[in-house]
DNA sequence: CAGCAACGCTAGCGGTGCTAGAATTCCGGT
DNA sequence: ACCGGAATTCTAGCACCGCTAGCGTTGCTG
């Protein structure tokens, strides 16, 4: 009996482990560098492994870009509640989205860029997804006006997002980095 | 003498062939279908052909990818040549930066998710690229007041690039896909 | 017409994600 | 304490990928 209950603790842990490897992995080297072999010498167990956990490598990516999900609202949220006044708080929230995507690049593509297909219309997935995105909402609706907040939050979130993406693939000059940003953010504060 | 020019007719005319196929097929079924395999059967040669003419796989989708940039900085072009006055250029010229997006994913594709390693320093890439950037910086120059005018344009792109990208990867409601264009629209208006 | 150079092909390398089926391990009841 | 059976893990392999070495043929040139 509860020898059942520590073989479903450690298949968890292993679990865990699956996805942290991953996630290290590609942190580290790039999601090219992922592959199931390595994933399963990582964690010390043969491929086939893998797939009692996961229904393949998309999953695998899936779970990770999930844990992104819940550590850029919780970016988001930590810049929105440090920030002097509403004005400000754009900015720092702009700020932190930008640095995220930066700072964890193979996250960010796990979460929007590859992975297309995230069980989206489930549980888990959007609840830390609809964090980052209510954090943006509550950040502009000081300067939505008469927009629908949600049509205005999305439209917001395209540019950081636009903004992040050709400038990592090389489209845009590193130079005006901050002077972008700074006009994105001018044009949604009011 | 006259065999050698016709020799290379012939080849620079497989040239054109094997970036037409990939191009065709990769619009049917998406850049995953796009194998060397099935590039060589498609022009009716062998695998080893493709790399007498390409380093590989990656250039000829940058081929493809260059003749994608000479078709969206012409679409850009005649959008903005045709509307009716400079307010609403604007958003003729966004809507058909989307349209063109959505009506060729797999070719946007090509030009901004893929194919990282374009050799933008260098020449014929970036004339193209840069008349369909010169078509947007002509477009919104009315509405960039103080800013810096190729800033400004960036910022609108990465706009424009932004609900491009989270659309697709279904990131955001369909529905609200003509209200957020005008949003931006709105913002890169004046 | 002979010789040679350019060309395109066959075959294969090391890698990918994924899976069938054998082998092993470990638990529970007698 | 032990044995039968179920659950679990591994070995081996499939079909495919991008790419390339080296052979065979073709066709131009002197």
């Amino acid at each position: 009996m509860s020898t059942q209950v520590r073989r479903e603790r450690e298949r968890a842990e292993r679990e865990r482990a699956i996805v942290a490897a991953a996630r290290d992995l590609a942190l580290a080297e790039g999601w090219d560098a992922v592959t199931t072999r390595r994933l399963a010498a990582e964690i010390e167990y043969s491929q086939p492994v893998l797939y009692s956990h996961f229904r393949g490598k998309d999953a695998i990516m899936a779970a990770v870009a999930v844990e992104g999900f819940a550590e850029l609202a919780t970016a988001l949220a930590s810049a929105r509640a440090s920030a002097a006044d509403p004005r400000q708080a754009v900015a720092d929230v702009a700020a932190a989205y930008v640095a995220f995507a930066e700072q964890r690049p193979a996250l960010y593509d796990a979460m929007f860029t590859l992975a297309v297909d995230l069980p989206f219309a489930s549980q888990g997935v959007p609840t830390d997804l609809a964090r980052g995105f209510a954090e943006l909402a509550e950040t502009v609706r000081p300067a939505a006006g008469d927009n629908d907040l949600e049509t205005f939050t999305e439209t917001f979130w395209s540019g950081l997002h636009g903004l992040v993406t050709l400038m990592r693939s090389g489209r845009l000059r590193r130079a005006g980095h901050e002077q972008r940003l700074a006009v994105l953010v001018r044009r949604f504060s009011h």
